[in-house]
DNA sequence: GAGTGGTCTAGACCACAAT
DNA sequence: TTGTGGTCTAGACCACTCC
């Protein structure tokens, strides 16, 4: 049984290196033959064997030096991806109704903690919004959100109850990085009251720290009710 | 003020289409020109564009058709990607001391819930393990975890002080998928005493269920004390 | 200086889509 | 048939590492 079509020849290559890896012939940190002998080996051209390593480099399997060579990468270590996706696109998903209600848009200075998390000094101005969502008319997220002023100026303008934050921020400033927390915390009395939750039960908080521009762009606690909400995913 | 380094052509080629998209000046759907109408715009070869317009399309920034042409890609929802470390190499990398201790290893029947998990008959026979975690000393997580026997033949017969089941599992059985729940909920007694947790305290939880040879191969609770764990990461 | 990867060219042939 | 992307070549020059 022979090959309807020929894979083209950057994928053999790619499958001839992958083999020698899987098989183990090729260890972790290993040199693996250069360019010009793996062309010369093939019968393909140095730009087609390019090719193949750079593909293989993007998806780390193995990891190329300039002025040195191409090395078998080290093993990934087990890692489990969880997808967080906008609430309004997941509530949809579950082709449930969203709704949400502006609670508090404003602005504020920061205190110790947010100057530190902006990087900015303490007194500075800044934008503050208190978002409640709804998934079919039950609260199921308080969205509580600090923004930098020369990112968006015109937050305070917007009317976020038919455009989230998210949604606003994602728009105007291109997003450079995030990085978050996922705990599992008591909630103030505050955030108890618009959640409708019953006393000792804990939330399920994801905080963001968004970076825009060059600056924090954003900092948000997004505060769910533990018996009503989980983070899921899969691949 | 001229560049230092003149940037790669093919990354001028990049910016140039990502900055016409993110100003909007190429809608989503829309075409953009093509390899040819780019090369001679920018002075550069054909290859040149066609590397460029190739790691946008690996980005999911356009959407390539042979035949018709390169399109702006529909606009991902925001998400955000959680990594969830094994938790020796996580320890590990926080400078801490990781060491666990085997508390229960057996064979067990799959009562309904486990049944369905697995996709088998209530009665089956399944291996179980559960395993502490520690952190400098200090319970970090209780790993819950049940394994069909036809994955991993050998389980009940591992040190799993020297090795993470997760590691032995990773190892003896290529993964082929996983899916996933974070939650907040509150311990057993008996996790509690194994946590050493206060009363009260909730528990996060990332339940995970992975698929190998066709089969569900092993699904898993690992418990962690609100106050002391978090899951991390950034991008 | 020799060897490696990083980039680039100016062609080429092919598969496929739209017409 | 024309235009598009997919692949490929046989060179080339450069930056970098290692000896």
């Amino acid at each position: 049984m022979s090959a309807a079509s020929p894979l083209p020849a950057y994928q053999r290559v790619k499958r001839y290196v992958l083999d020698r890896i899987q098989r183990g012939a090729w260890q972790e940190g290993d040199a693996i033959p250069g360019e010009e002998a793996l062309a010369r080996e093939f019968g393909v051209s140095r730009m087609t064997v390019n090719r193949a390593l750079r593909e293989l480099s993007d998806e780390q399997i193995v990891e190329r030096v300039q002025g040195s060579g191409t090395y078998v990468a080290q093993q990934k270590y087990q890692a489990t991806l969880v997808e967080i996706r906008n609430i309004a696109e997941e509530i949809a998903a579950r082709g449930h109704r969203h709704h949400s209600a502006l609670h508090t848009l404003e602005r504020c200075k920061a205190d110790e903690v947010l100057a530190r998390a902006f990087g900015v000094r303490t007194g500075r101005r800044l934008f503050h919004s208190v978002v409640v969502h709804f998934e079919n008319d039950r609260p199921i997220q308080v969205e509580d959100r600090y923004v930098h002023p020369d990112v968006a100026p015109e937050y305070l303008a917007q009317d976020f109850t038919s455009q989230t934050p998210n949604a606003y921020l994602m728009r105007v400033a291109p997003l450079q990085g995030v990085s978050f927390v996922i705990e599992a915390v008591p909630p103030s009395s505050h955030v108890a009251k618009l959640l409708a939750m019953s006393s000792g039960e804990p939330c399920l908080v994801l905080r963001r720290q968004t970076r825009s521009m060059g600056r924090v762009a954003s900092v948000a606690a997004m505060w769910h009710p533990a018996s009503r909400y989980q983070f899921t995913g899969s691949f």
